[in-house]
DNA sequence: CTTGAATATGCAAATATGCTTATTTTAATA
DNA sequence: TATTAAAATAAGCATATTTGCATATTCAAG
């Protein structure tokens, strides 16, 4: 991208339609979506709506390389999604809201089956 | 992305936990999420969420060049969530579910404005 | 204080995104 | 038919992600 971040906003606008939400945050809330836009990540978060999982754990139910769920598990920690605990030598990783798993719920229902 | 496309599946799993929607599509979920995960997508979405809007319009409410609006209806057309129909010399957009608004819309909520 | 398992990081190459500036297509009208 | 407004596409770039692999780092036992 080239710009610097925020929504676009070049020119004035007219009558505000409606609907928005007040404030609403739109990039925040692009950036929680695209944290989740990835199917590991979803998957986890899905794993994870059921339950506190360790990363050894996740990794053989993604079967997914080690590196590879650490740095989806990192992305979901930054953007405030789940959060970890250390248990002996094992990391727990666990939910921090439902908004994340609600949303992949939304995005996992198919409407009618491709 | 390296690989073909399906979400990794290296070895085998053992028990699934549960929670997973039977046959859900991991890969089609993360889509119509990277569909929804901009800034002026999103926005885009809440609009439509009102009504029916043509490009036009939009431009205006989104302060977005044409070609860019143009592109972004496009993505999310593909995906799915709006659909078009020609006015006269003006082309309207509206959403085709409300699924995508749902999710526009938890999305937007903050839990605990920062 | 070694050892081995569990996690976290760093990198480089391949892709995917998004924006801007043309250019083209479509449909309405003079 | 020529013109024009509105929207869609294409082309060119710069930047971000994703991946796979290699390499650290951290713990808990011995």
């Amino acid at each position: 991208m080239r710009g610097e971040k925020g929504s676009t906003v070049r020119g004035d606008e007219h009558a505000i339609p409606e609907g928005i939400p007040a404030g609403a945050d739109f990039d925040s809330a692009s950036e929680l979506l695209r944290a989740l836009a990835h199917p590991v990540r979803l998957r986890i978060i899905d794993l994870l709506s059921t339950g506190e999982l360790c990363v050894k754990r996740l990794e053989e139910l993604l079967g997914v390389s080690q590196p590879s769920v650490s740095q989806h598990l990192r992305r979901l920690k930054y953007g405030g999604l789940i959060e970890s605990e250390r248990r002996g030598h094992l990391v727990c990783y666990r939910l921090t809201e439902d908004r994340a798993a609600e949303i992949a719920r939304l995005a996992l229902v198919r409407p009618d089956a491709k």
